[in-house]
DNA sequence: GATGAATGAGTTTTCATTCAT
DNA sequence: GATGAATGAAAACTCATTCAT
């Protein structure tokens, strides 16, 4: 069976880069778009402009492209969110805004991909989450870091524990990223912003929002308000 | 449109409430596992033990069945969660509690129908969380008025703009919700918590993690910290 | 069987005739507007307000309903057309003009009939069409007997058989009657007559276009000729 | 739209000419013995030996295979009935009983593909027929042409409309055609000739008998009167 | 006798996957 | 390795007929 994988991997392996990356893309934009079950190989394979049966060279089957998305996810997480981030240079608050306005960055470079990962965690999506669980961790142990970091330079509000702060920053984190690729994520944001659906809501505004609650348990003066609109 | 509608809302509302739950419970468990386009009507027919005809003399089509669904989904939330806290009684911070003791209960109880739910935030769900949009507001304004009485009577750190933390607030519900419902939600939980695999992890221990974070903007002496396992 | 069938007679029979007619009526436009496999009971039953189980108290299945439908109108045929016209009074000219305005009038009052008892004569109808086959017998008696006795009277052109002449008139009659009921044949018709789309078609019209020819060889001077548009 | 229509119809168009005849064959062989609503797809690919998918990647659905197979009827039409018989070489008779045989002919070779053409005329096929409705003038036309010449020949009584008589004699085409393909029409047939169900009816019998008639107002002696039986 | 809900086999259509070329 | 036609099981939905009330 690994056997077999593998030798599905290694075709699609040996396709030049660019080729590979344009499978994967229409791959990501229709799943996005239209969920695992409502995705169609056939549209795929539009997409990409390659035949029914070269998928099946790459890909045992839809599964398995699937889980070739999701590690194309994991892949520009890591590059573009992770990696960026592993040095704390400067204050705990200045590097949370940096990781909300990066987030925000690949919600517009890579929505697609963004949305997949995103989606993992409904959940009918547990015959893949489980396979990516482990790499979550990376994600909640860096913030977990940073934080500790942060209390140690005494930037962190007293008495509070590392661990649930991380995680309650983690939080926002989440919800921010939800809300740059769903409608529903969205519309809660404005609700509680009390922003007009006729009035554009820019990251900007929510990443103000987002900071403005988080700077007081950082023991910071809150120095600029988020403007009323 | 409307009357042909109704011509089925009717056959329907004449079922035995009984029956009515049954039909809607076997929907809203197959859609919680399997999604919407993944759950097929045979399906759902056989865990409710009517036949394939017999859906189709209640619903027009698998969307309004699982639209139907969706108002039940609506109907638990407002019986269970929202009319229970309309008054908001003790301190915040109690109130906080009870309110995420109640949901662990309604997800205990209801879990399909919460997961189906919770499922609406899936970008490929736009169609139908479009309707549901306006009834979001509704549990906004309910914590951002508790955040403000909270506010007057001085319960909360000084500095904080109430919508902001009244959003910090609800996503803590809305995560602890998901991890409720989804694996890769309940590792994210885990994973911040630190807690192997093998330990079981409670609401109560989860309820307590998020109280302590919550409790510190709050203004309060942390009490009791959570226990580190 | 017969007993079976009986039974269900019976049923309908005991209805005020007025609700009988109602029912027939209602499948005949059905029949007429979708064709026997095209139409639904469900449809039908709604078109004449009664219940789905009513329609199977009278009728053992959909397909007694519809030789219910031709038993009315072979009646309606009956009365309207052949008992009219059993004398020819005066030349067969005129018998047959009458006749053509007959066609034309009944047409008018009951197109669904009539239509229905048109399609017959498709393939696809042969189920049906056997149990009626004795009776077209009648209607071809009629207009030998109409031809013979005019040619006794030396209206007829010498040299002619009368069966030929009876079919060649049968003809006229038959496609002047599937003019009246189908699209196809009306436009068959405009394109002979040389009459656009746009200029009304009127049966006078067509009748004279039709008497015309028939003139010529019942040994008449052509009086009034068909006016070119 | 039409780009997708394409799509389909060159899949189709691929096939080796063989196997698509087998295709329409089928379907035409199922519409005329059922009807277009009560035939049905699984039938069609069952009689063509292909499967249920294939049949999907040639038509779009139900109906553009229909009317494939109208267009195929059309091509049977005009191949071997128009195109015979642009040139009217001889006499106005001779053309005509050229052409009634002709009609046998092609009802013996192609009885499905003309059942289907022939019940276009059914008032429910209104749908399909007012594509066609263009092309039936052709026949119209070449009649009428047919007729106008003969008369300059002298070949026709005197005092006859052209399009009255065209329409005479293309009624009795129309009426010989229903005659070979629906049981309906052949008993009427022998209705008029007066031949008992035992006695065969061949189409040789049913020429000769509306000769008789059409012999007539052409101007011409009975030469040979249709026998008796 | 009347009602209309219930049945389930049947319909058209789709789509992941296979396979001959 | 690539193609795209072929497969057929399964999907959503319909409808003639039955049956409990």
């Amino acid at each position: 069976m690994l056997e077999e994988l593998n030798e599905f991997l290694n075709t699609f392996q040996k396709l030049p880069r660019e080729k590979q990356l344009k499978i994967l893309d229409a791959a990501a934009e229709a799943f996005a778009s239209k969920g695992y079950y409502g995705s169609g190989i056939k549209d795929i394979c539009e997409r990409a402009n390659i035949s029914n049966g070269a998928l099946y060279k790459y890909f045992l089957n839809k599964e398995e492209l699937f889980i070739a998305v999701l590690d194309r996810c994991q892949q520009i997480m890591v590059e573009y969110l992770y990696e960026k981030h592993t040095k704390i240079e400067s204050s705990i608050l200045n590097a949370i805004e940096e990781y909300l306005k990066e987030i925000a960055e690949i919600c517009g470079k890579f929505p697609a991909y963004l949305t997949v990962y995103a989606n993992l965690g409904s959940p009918n999506m547990e015959m893949f989450s489980e396979r990516f669980s482990e790499r979550f961790k990376e994600s909640g142990k860096y913030i977990y870091e940073m934080v500790r970091e942060a209390k140690k330079r005494g930037e962190v509000i007293e008495g509070i524990d590392e661990r649930a702060l991380g995680f309650l920053i983690d939080n926002q984190f989440i919800l921010f990223l939800y809300s740059m690729l769903s409608d529903y994520h969205e519309k809660r944001f404005r609700s509680f912003m009390v922003i007009e659906d006729e009035v554009e809501l820019t990251s900007e505004k929510k990443i103000a929002f987002i900071m403005d609650s988080i700077r007081v348990f950082l023991n910071n003066k809150k120095e600029e308000s988020y403007p009323v609109t």
